[in-house]
DNA sequence: TCATGTTTATTTCTTA
DNA sequence: TAAGAAATAAACATGA
């Protein structure tokens, strides 16, 4: 964390996101969710640029909590008392911030279902929507199963292992935070992985039974395929589809404006490195997921 | 009452 | 220059 003083944060924008902030602060804790109060902490404790007109940037904040798929809401448990909801990443977010910067992403992470089954009886008038969102429930349920059980793999980069075929890019928002956020007994699990326990927890009723059996699923009522009452899932005439858009690349690092060489936060300097044209993984890496991407990781969930 | 959450509108900025 | 992402503002609803 950089000291107050000229050309840190004290007085200087971050160059940040709303949303990478808030992808940070709900990294950065093992249970990767976090009502809003701690990510507002969490964002103060670190920028102190967010010190002031709080008003301002929280109210900012919490549009993009509400705006942005790759937010989701978890309601608290009724043994957890307290004001508001927790909110998650999606799980299929992690690589929104792939070209290395924080400010913009790549493609706006969007997930649709909605827009899919309109699209789907746009071209089938004969065809069913109730049904078809039933086939996508299931579709859904099956994806999130395999990614809650292959995403681990991911963060073994974390750990310093070699890396399995299933590599993923380092500068994913997950690796980001975890290298110094690392919790003892949580440090390899990916926000994907957590996302189930989450749920597993808050819903167990819900969330495992419908995991463990492929029985029909309703989505009609108040919960959706997630086991998670369907609002906090998705918004209103929204999808479940995560469907990050191909990008191209943008190679070049994140630079403060005026040309000054970015102070890092010390929670991202592991990560800021990487893009180091010495770094090894930025010279081994050569931007596979733009061949891979995020398209593959189109979550038919 | 206040924190939280949603939505809409507008402006600014970046990128193709 | 247009399109899209992000920032900002504001109005409104809801619940502790």
């Amino acid at each position: 964390m950089p000291r107050p003083g000229r050309n840190t944060y004290s007085d200087q924008k971050p160059p940040y996101s709303y949303i990478s902030l808030t992808a940070m602060a709900i990294q950065s804790c093992p249970e990767k969710m976090l009502p809003l109060s701690e990510i507002y902490k969490f964002i103060m404790d670190r920028f102190p640029y967010y010190r002031e007109n709080t008003q301002r940037w929280q109210n900012s904040l919490r549009h993009n909590l509400s705006f942005n798929d790759c937010f989701i809401k978890i309601p608290r448990r009724p043994d957890q008392p307290g004001k508001g909801s927790f909110w998650a990443l999606h799980p299929s977010c992690g690589d929104m911030f792939e070209n290395g910067s924080f400010l913009r992403r790549r493609k706006r992470f969007k997930v649709m279902m909605m827009m899919a089954a309109q699209e789907h009886l746009a071209q089938s008038k004969l065809s069913d929507a109730a049904h078809y969102l039933q086939q996508q429930a299931k579709l859904r349920l099956s994806a999130l199963a395999a990614t809650s059980t292959h995403l681990p793999q991911v963060s073994s980069y974390n750990v310093g292992v070699s890396q399995p075929s299933t590599f993923k890019h380092p500068f994913t928002i997950e690796n980001i935070i975890a290298r110094e956020y690392k919790v003892p007994g949580s440090q390899s699990m990916s926000a994907g992985y957590q996302l189930h326990n989450q749920l597993t927890a808050a819903w167990p009723h819900m969330y495992n039974t419908m995991v463990d059996s492929v029985s029909p699923i309703s989505m009609s009522g108040d919960y959706g395929a997630f086991g998670m009452p369907l609002k906090s899932m998705c918004h209103e005439g929204q999808t479940l589809l995560a469907v990050p858009v191909p990008i191209k690349p943008t190679p070049t690092p994140v630079a403060l404006p005026g040309g000054l060489t970015p102070h890092i936060p010390a929670f991202l300097s592991n990560s800021y490195r990487s893009l180091s044209p010495m770094s090894p993984q930025a010279a081994t890496t050569p931007r596979e997921t733009h061949t891979n991407p995020t398209v593959q990781s189109v979550v038919v969930h």
